[in-house]
DNA sequence: GGTAGTAGCCTAGCTCTCCTAGGCAAGCGA
DNA sequence: TCGCTTGCCTAGGAGAGCTAGGCTACTACC
């Protein structure tokens, strides 16, 4: 009988697409077996386990993400690489809803420390180039920053805005202006 | 045989409980029957679903922090206001990471409607009246305050922010300081 | 080109969860 | 006291996760 190729590559991408599909939770290893013609046990020669799964799912996504935010920002720097980054995280999030569900899980740290975390945090640094801040003020402005793109376009996802009839797209570019003033001025001790 | 006295409202809030010390996603019908030591296709009498379960427990959440939030808020105005629900809000996601989570659930328009969900938007609206905002900039702002508070809360506890020392608490009491610099200069059009 | 050895798949089977159908009993109101 | 509703039960099916152990297709090496 032929093989049927499966690679723990293959398998991320199929789960990625599938999750975006039908959501990550419902992103099974028998699901995918199904898809690749073969017996949901035959994937655990593959598969730690379904975390693991969802743990590459996540790792693709990162790497994804980051990739489009590296093209997003060439060439761009202040403000305008702020809004350049903020468009990219949050076009991807609504593109891929499940890529970008799985990559909220939580990683173990060495996990972290080798994935495109890493980049997506270079980046970010890279942005506040433009507005001269020294650290520590960088890294909570880092962190202010991830926190509003993050908690914007989750809570969009999960209808928190819906009970206000205002366009999110008008709100998700004053909050950018917002974050802009408040880069630029950003309080002292 | 004695009757268990399972109600709706009992098993939400054991629900609740269990979901605080291993996760919403592991809040079963099957564990909470065993709780109460009844059988798990009992609760289907009280249950529509294992959804419907999670739904309630998110209600309750929402419920509770509303309360909370209510409580801080009482006699504080401005900025004293800002730091007093965002330290509420914050305290009550990393004292109970399992009912948080399950508030990030989906909830449909009508139960979301009539849910705590519609105190949390009036109390966040009253805060911005030490800022003199109109609309649709009040509404933004709304916004942008939930995204960060949210974003940072959420990050906080899936570890995006373990590659830098930097204690958290200090990002998050500079983040207030800078969302209440933004407040107090939000950006005109 | 024959033959090990291993990589990649299989079957069988366990446990657990979710959920439905249908039955019986507790305890309340008349 | 009797009946009816409420609240629990048993039985059982479907699907998910995962393990153990076996067979086979392919590779690599002599």
């Amino acid at each position: 009988m032929a093989r049927a190729k499966v690679t723990v590559e293959r398998l991320a991408l199929a789960g990625a697409e599938l999750a975006d599909e039908v959501g990550v939770e419902n992103v099974t290893v028998a699901a995918l077996a199904r898809q690749f013609g073969v017996k949901d046990a035959s994937l655990y020669f593959h598969l730690k386990n379904a975390h693991d799964l969802r743990v590459r799912i996540a790792l693709l996504a990162l790497a994804e993400l980051a990739d489009r935010v590296a093209a997003a920002l060439a060439g761009r720097a202040g403000k305008d690489a702020l809004v350049a980054f903020a468009n990219a995280y949050r076009d991807y999030a609504r593109e891929h809803p499940g890529r970008y569900a799985a990559m909220q899980i939580d990683l173990d740290p060495e996990t972290a420390a080798t994935s495109a975390g890493v980049r997506h945090a270079e980046m970010t640094r890279a942005i506040l180039r433009g507005y001269r801040l020294s650290e520590p003020d960088q890294t909570d402005a880092v962190r202010m920053m991830h926190s509003t793109f993050h908690g914007f376009v989750s809570l969009e996802k999960t209808g928190g805005f819906r009970h206000t009839p205002r366009p999110t797209d008008d709100s998700w570019s004053r909050t950018l202006d917002a974050l802009d003033v408040v880069l630029s001025n950003w309080p002292s001790r």
